[in-house]
DNA sequence: CGTATTATATAAGAAAGTTATATATACTAG
DNA sequence: CTAGTATATATAACTTTCTTATATAATACG
């Protein structure tokens, strides 16, 4: 993983992209899918992740589900409406930062 | 300014890439700079480029020189080549983390 | 039987921002 | 002539967010 300081701000826009794809995922398969999709530079830390899915719980973006699966139990994070909205929302806001910096550091 | 938690993490590449441009800048400067280039996207706040400046200063990256123009005490930050070299390096990590992210969010 | 992998979660601490505040000059508009 | 805007630096209090450490527990591999 390269850059540690970079995420901050990003894990937010992670989780709620991922989550948008997906009907359901648990905590540790999003971690996974993130280093997977990008070759392990972006490992996503348990102690970031929870309460950044507590928070979009909190604020109503996602409903939680837990399942008992090879006798564990496994918490099911899955959107609702408003945080398919807001998926949609702030992946945009991400690209449009992205944009500026982009303006900014090109010369 | 769309993304305010954004620009966490990248505030510090801004300041190294616009001093890795010019020989010396100033604070106010900075700010400006950064305003113009994005079409007013992405504002500098001084109580985050303040301490960011003072940190780079305190890790040997940039040294200061103050002026007066004007009657008024203008401070000049400028890069160190050790500071150049930084610069260069977390520029090309920007990038590189932002390519991760493509990878992530492309689906 | 110990280590790695899978799996969730909290707590303490550090880092990096935001917002508010202080200070001060110069220019512009009413 | 004075109130507001722009220029200019800086600190302090506070909040958010992330890192690191810790606790817990089952399964699989060797």
């Amino acid at each position: 993983m390269t850059s540690k300081e970079l995420i901050k701000g990003t894990l937010r826009v992670i989780v709620l992209k991922l989550l948008s794809e997906h009907k359901q995922m648990y905590g540790y398969e999003i971690t996974q899918l993130v280093k997977e999709r990008t070759d392990s530079e972006i490992e996503l830390t348990f102690g970031a992740l929870y309460p950044t899915l507590h928070k979009l719980e909190a604020e109503g973006l996602l409903v939680t589900k837990t399942v008992v699966v090879d006798n564990r139990a496994r918490k099911y994070y899955s959107l609702t409406s408003a945080g398919n909205k807001t998926a949609t929302g702030e992946v945009q806001s991400y690209f449009d930062f992205v944009k500026a910096m982009n303006l900014v550091l090109k010369y």
